[in-house]
DNA sequence: CATGAATGAGACTTCATTCAT
DNA sequence: CATGAATGAAGTCTCATTCAT
């Protein structure tokens, strides 16, 4: 009652408030997400919230900061130093699953993705540079894989990786939707087996791709 | 008085009213769809809303219900004749590609899918009904090309068709963000290229798929 | 389709309507009736209530009157020949009691004047003159029974037709809301039988009144 | 910061809302009280109204509970240490008087109780449960007297009862309803002279009752 | 830091009423 | 006479936000 005995760890409410703000945001997507249910979901009162957060998009912004962050160095610091790409391309794919299953990293992602389209034009310009870096990311592993002779050379690698982002965030919501029938495990391996077959250089008749 | 014109447009104005209402939540979603929004672009005011539709959810409902029903009912009338599994699928591809780039049925269906995830159960399950009633006409198709020797015995053909409707799925939301960016078109047939060279029939040394 | 063929019935659109909105009113009082509960209930449309009625108010008011008014001509023409006061007073109950357990007179009555009270002054008016026309007739016959020598003339014979006329309204309600537990019948021949006893000549020694 | 003068007033607001709320409700009723009339009366905005109660019904309700229970409080207290049955009927039509001249505690339950007859099941069926209470307690009255030999044991106690909780109320709606032609306090005090003669011990010749 | 109380804008919904046909 | 369509006001309720303590 005296002096001392400060909250011990300083900031740490700020962090607590954010992770569990961030899960009911991956939930329930940002509308359908009131301070109230963060405030409950904390044990605490809204105006808690507000001596932490300017205000709500705030609490958003740094939720999805956080979230495509974390995934951004994982998947970098996973994958930079590996030298096949093949064996790279199946590394995201395992972080996927990981940050999809164990993790609300990439649910928060999809689900806020899809209701900021026309919704949070702030919040969707965020997103389509995080896709552009996504997608960037994948078709530097697929040039080096070309450039190595191991991945075929008539194939856009933008294009390409465009299809593996695209294929790996459909499955995560097929999961998300329907835990009990989708195995996503097995989903993503499906995908990458065909995936990685397409890539690969051709034995001799090398099948036209797309025009 | 003397022939034809009976009511013009009988029931007209509850179908006029429901193609709005079904843009406006195709592209903003439900929660931020307002009534007055809807009426706003109907050119009517709310009040006339509540005296075709009993609420907002049976707007959602009925929207949802037509434009699923619409597609299914393509994607069957459409497929239904061919005999060729491959030309089926592709076929599936060119259905989705129109649906999804020269009307709203595929975006409707995709965003409302992703925000009623865990925010309205009544819809949420219907989606899932759907995705699974969509996996399973895939399933046979595939099948029957798996009978007809044309396409690989040793897959799963309801993971198969997972993951063919996630990576159609995950195209178009790329395609939603980043309409500048991803053409649909060649993604959707990159993606058939890939996916039909997979399940066709090896000419020698079978890869083997995921477990 | 050429000219005549007037509707057969003319104006009994009208009191059809009227009944069918009394009894409405008389079990869910005036604000909880919407015009469309009673054209739902008369199988029309709201617009055609417009037609025969200029609006809700006037209905109300029609009614009112019209149940008022056969009440109280149910009365009179009941009880205008009766030279026994006491028989009167009997009587009176008993066409309370038909008019609350046989038609909806009574209910429509007590259940909209309480409603009323503070909330529609000029409706509130016409029950205050009703009642008051209500307790004078019943003073009448009080005070021919006391010129007659039948009645005591030692108590105010305005302030027993406000018993009388109060007890029975309360019995009703008693009644309206729990008819399983209160036999409205058997309620009102007790309290008659407790008035007229009172009122009655006592044979000794006059038992005092209320100041 | 010395002694006392703790938050001055918890749970204060409440308390306040509810008070005003009940003026409202006893006289307009539950449906022609609207929050806003509420909110305005007591100097606040809607949003204040719902931070104390979840919705209107929540009001009603409380507000309900809390005077009758209140009543029935008073009564109990007022009336268990009386071993006089007349004495005992007399002050319970007091305590009426008290109720629905001073406070509104009458009001608001003849009010909503006729308002909820056929409007909200709920709360009619609380009310007729009171009114049960209120009739059973008078009849344990009645039937002391009647074990003491100073109330007559040839009428039903039960019938007696709701004849005076009808006469009451009955009352109490005139006196609403015309307070410049009622005396609410003759007319109980006329009736309550009535009732008592009826119940008393006749001299001699007993008067035979209803049935 | 945190709470309790309150605000105010905006959402959904109901409903009396009008009107062209 | 009657309907179908529509309006507009008013009501209930939610929620982000603010602020004194």
């Amino acid at each position: 009652m005296a002096a001392a005995e400060r909250p011990a760890r300083p900031e740490n409410g700020r962090r607590d408030l954010m992770d569990i703000a961030i899960d009911c945001f991956a939930r329930f997507g940002y509308q359908a997400t009131s301070i109230d249910r963060i405030a409950r979901a904390a044990g605490l009162t809204k105006g808690a919230i507000y001596y932490h957060f300017k205000d709500k998009e705030e609490l958003l912004f740094e939720a999805v900061k956080n979230r495509v962050s974390q995934f951004e160095r994982r998947v970098i610091s996973d994958i930079g130093s590996i030298q096949d790409a093949a064996a790279a391309l199946t590394r995201v794919a395992e972080v996927c699953l990981e940050h999809a299953t164990k993790s609300n990293h990439r649910r928060l992602i999809v689900t806020l993705m899809v209701e900021a389209l026309d919704t949070n034009a702030r919040l969707s310009a965020q997103f389509r540079e995080m896709m552009r870096r996504f997608r960037a990311f994948l078709r530097g592993i697929i040039e080096v894989g070309q450039r190595q002779g191991v991945f075929r050379a008539d194939v856009s690698a933008i294009t390409a990786a465009g299809v593996y982002a695209g294929a790996v965030m459909g499955a995560e919501i097929e999961y998300y939707q329907d835990p009990e029938q989708i195995d996503l495990g097995q989903h993503l391996r499906t995908f990458l087996d065909q995936y990685l077959a397409w890539l690969a250089v051709p034995a001799r008749p090398a099948r036209r791709t797309a025009r």
